[in-house]
DNA sequence: TCTTTACACTCTAGGCCTAATATGTAAATA
DNA sequence: TATTTACATATTAGGCCTAGAGTGTAAAGA
């Protein structure tokens, strides 16, 4: 049993289920909530109106769900490239991040507050829950490395260092016009940062 | 003469101006361009409203003023913060961020949409040119310190870092209730990137 | 001369209504 | 069973109008 309703689903029914959904979530970005309509998330996804209503009931659950799966695919992404031991730090946080912020850039219409009030509204703590998951990982990450040997002597801490990391990739968003022009930004701020681990090994 | 015009100003009536454009762009900056009235502005410089209007014609011009005024405060003092020779690197750095980002945080109403396009529209180029002028003197005081030289084997400009510090400082300001919150987090920031120096030195 | 009071003009805010669109449900179909 | 067509309800968009507030100008006062 791969869902996680008391629906029997079906791994297929799964996959259609997750195609739907990032096609929601691309319509939401878009036009925002209320812009979007169910018949539009219906045709962007090669799907009739009511068709969609079967898998759910209304226009808020479709929104939350959408929400959750991105959330959870991109953390999960992020997560991974994080723990993929073969790879050095700055390396892992810059596709971490990617995964985790840069794979938005470049997809939302004009009425971001739209989208912010819908999801503060009807995905209440899950974004902060997400984000607080991603902000662990990354600290792990920093911890598990030789990085912080080389701040130590400065009184910083990994969760600093997260902390910073999260803060440019915020001001890089919004500077970005392009999710390769803030891969590029980020790699330069991650290579700041890692330099004395290079300096000191 | 110290005004900008043909008319002749005293000192007197000059710092007058400022105070009116020190009132004007907190008002506009609490309830945004078009809630604004003359009448709220020239309450709050103590003023009748047509006793503004004898000092800026129309409500467009008033605001071109208090924006220009704005910068000319934030990027003034931020290059002069940027060129105290007395203090090292990352103190100055943090004041002259300070002085550019972190004095408006906690003023700002819910529209900044409003004020966005009102200044894209009125001001033109002008927040693009001041922009560019803070950058360089950023970078200028980078490159004139020791700083670039431990991060010159890393092949990161001086221009790098200057943005580097830029995406951080405006990542924080999104993220920071205070201007005190901004100002550790960036000092945080500043630290991380000054570790190159204090290992060498 | 600088500031305030008084006045015509403009514009936006809100109520109301209609048309249209969107949501959610039930029956029909492959 | 999974999907589509048909339908009732709810919500929103636009037009129109009035009331009120806001802008900019001209005359009066300190």
């Amino acid at each position: 049993m791969s869902g996680k309703g008391a629906k029997q689903t079906s791994a297929l029914a799964d996959t259609r289920r997750r195609a739907l959904l990032d096609a929601a979530l691309t319509v939401f970005s878009r036009y925002g909530y209320k812009k979007t309509s169910m018949d539009e998330v219906a045709r962007s996804a090669q799907l009739s109106r009511q068709g969609l209503y079967l898998h759910f009931a209304t226009k808020e659950e479709l929104f939350q769900a959408a929400v959750r799966n991105a959330l959870e695919n991109s953390s999960g992404a992020a997560v991974a490239a994080l723990t993929s031991a073969s790879l050095p730090l700055d390396q892992r946080l810059v596709r971490a991040f990617d995964e985790w912020l840069g794979r938005y850039i470049g997809i939302m219409g004009g009425d971001a507050s739209d989208l912010i009030e819908a999801t503060s509204r009807l995905s209440g703590t899950m974004l902060t829950q997400y984000e607080e998951m991603f902000s662990d990982a990354v600290t792990k990450a920093i911890r598990s490395s030789r990085f912080l040997a080389a701040s130590k002597s400065s009184g910083i801490t990994a969760r600093q260092i997260t902390n910073t990391l999260l803060a440019t990739a915020r001001g890089l968003k919004h500077s970005s016009k392009s999710r390769e022009q803030f891969v590029r930004g980020f790699a330069v701020a991650v290579k700041l940062l890692c330099n004395p681990i290079r300096e000191h090994s």
